[in-house]
DNA sequence: TTGAAAGCGGTACCAG
DNA sequence: CTGGTACCGCTTTCAA
């Protein structure tokens, strides 16, 4: 493991130039700047991380936690993960994960013992224990989805409400009166942060429409396939002419299966809209308009906040809420009745 | 963030005293002993990490690379993640997340930077450019998953051999004498270690044990509900009595659905076994038998071998192959036409 | 533009 | 059983 001691001899310069040339806080001939880089090439020099964490003000490593509880959505998580992590080592960072209970206790751990500069917390719930924890911790938290009691906090996350109040307009302009919502498992509605704001966004707008509307869950993992059918067979004979969808992809499937069998045609007999989707909703059996959860759009800005709370312009705490997207594909037209 | 000399005034002890009490690396009379876990308790002390890494020779963090390629399975490779962090919890070790490119460059970037003690390796593919990599570094490095070339490597596995030869054995017993296999996608057999061994185990027992067999991929993964129903029907149109089954759940779901739907019953007209699932296949329409592929018997050991590999009786390098366990949920029975 | 040297906060050796 | 202290390898201030 080559040390920058050895750098510095390589190059003729001493210690401090070579911390400066590769750091750039200090103005370094070009020159110099040269035989350094060369020697730092050819030696395979790397500084070791212990000494600069200790010496510098920076570890260069970010915490993410995430609970990872059974009911969470494993894609749709680990395309989270993968877009944080990618975030941060653009910024130079790396991730420490911490899973399970370790999301909170760890969370106390890394910040007393300095071991990272900031926080990342993901899987937000309602009544998180994180929020008490990021408050009562001097290191930066930024929280990827917004828990209920927030203030002073920083979060980034998809504006969920946006997103509901875009799909209502969008069928409510299009002439629907009655429309529907299929949406999470019952115990989303209670471990996780977003599937309500869905839900509260869709009744609040669709009442300020003047539009009627239905709700379901879409049942558990094990029996979402026929839950997800029994949801949309009474929404169609409620009289229902649009379904909004806010779940995975095979519940999807199951209402675009159930719409068929029952002989209705999209958009010809129903329409439908999918809601903060994690996947490809052009993949389906049919193509379904929608307005998509994506990863990037929250984690770069949460990862960007990390990174600028460390520098004397530390952002102010507040929700950053990302603005929905409407794609469409051609799965909403005007109800029968009104054409 | 409170420091080790602040806890050695407050237990009226020396510094180096707090941390032999610490570590527990040299004996403490159990009185001083008790001042300083009060102290250190009180004050909230925790080792600074940098300090500790730089000092120590140990950073009590092992990377964990992980490619994340676009076919894994997520929820297999969750719950896999979260079994390698909770492993290295238990030896007060930390996860730094490699994914992407970085599983490569990361690698060779927190080995020389000494970032991390030992490095794990997920998510194998047969021809790991990784494989290379760790033999060109310092830092012990446990494989989880078997590549083509492992010599001289830490590779810590399921026995897919044996797995597969437990379950073709299981119905060549029961008196099946005509069988096929449904596996993974057709990427998964060259861009993944273990489906290629599974494949190839058993179409070499089922030769040993004059059984004559044939062999399905199931499909992409947006095909592979109806690539699966294919495969079924054309095994059963072949004549087969058995099949086994190496692939997710909405796979195994589409076995049992076809031969329903043909009227065939397990095991009264099919007997069906499921090797190396990794979820619950007694929560499938049909309970399944099932050689289960579990995270902990791989990741438990795998961790245990990289702490024991910065010990001075390090580990050799070699296969630590986990024994496959066989369990009977009623879906195998002899073949119609032999009872 | 560059160098010397004082820490950063622990660990572990050498004494006592 | 306990204390003093020389490092660990880098960052950054102070001086030139």
């Amino acid at each position: 493991m080559v040390k920058i001691n050895e750098v510095a001899e390589a190059a003729g310069v001493s210690i401090s130039t070579v911390s400066y040339a590769l750091s750039g806080k200090r103005p370094v001939s070009p020159a110099t700047r040269q035989r350094i880089e060369r020697a730092v090439a050819e030696l395979g020099y790397s500084p070791n991380a212990g000494a600069r964490m200790l010496a510098g003000s920076r570890t260069h490593i970010f915490a993410l936690t995430e609970p990872l509880r059974r009911d969470t959505h494993a894609p749709t998580h680990m395309s989270f993960v993968l877009a944080t992590a990618v975030a941060a080592r653009r910024n130079e960072y790396d991730i420490l994960l911490l899973t399970e209970e370790e999301a909170s206790a760890g969370m106390a751990r890394v910040a007393s013992s300095g071991l990272v500069d900031a926080i990342l917390v993901l899987d937000v719930a309602p009544d998180d224990e994180r929020v008490a924890l990021a408050r009562s911790i001097p290191t930066p938290t930024v929280f990827i989805g917004v828990p209920d009691d927030h203030e002073g906090l920083l979060c980034v996350d998809l504006d969920f409400d946006a997103a509901a109040v875009l799909a209502v307009d969008r069928v409510a302009d299009a002439g629907h009166r009655l429309i529907g919502l299929i949406g999470q498992s019952q115990v989303s509605y209670e471990k996780s942060n977003f599937p309500p704001r869905v839900r509260r966004a869709f009744e609040r707008r669709a009442t300020e429409r003047g539009v009627a509307h239905h709700f379901h869950v879409s049942g558990d993992r094990a029996t979402s396939i026929q839950a997800t059918r029994e949801a949309t067979a009474s929404l169609v004979e409620a009289g229902v002419t649009a379904i909004l969808v806010h779940a995975a992809d095979d519940v999807h499937n199951a209402v675009l299966a159930e719409l068929t069998d029952r002989g209705l045609s999209v958009p010809g007999d129903i329409s439908v809209v999918s809601v903060a989707a994690s996947f490809d909703t052009g993949a389906l059996a049919l193509p379904v308009d929608v307005i998509p959860l994506l990863p990037e759009p929250s984690c770069d800005p949460a990862v960007d906040l990390a990174v600028r709370s460390l520098s004397p312009d530390r952002p102010e705490p507040g929700l950053h809420l990302i603005p929905p997207v409407y794609y469409d594909r051609g799965s909403v037209a005007p109800p029968r009745d009104r054409r």
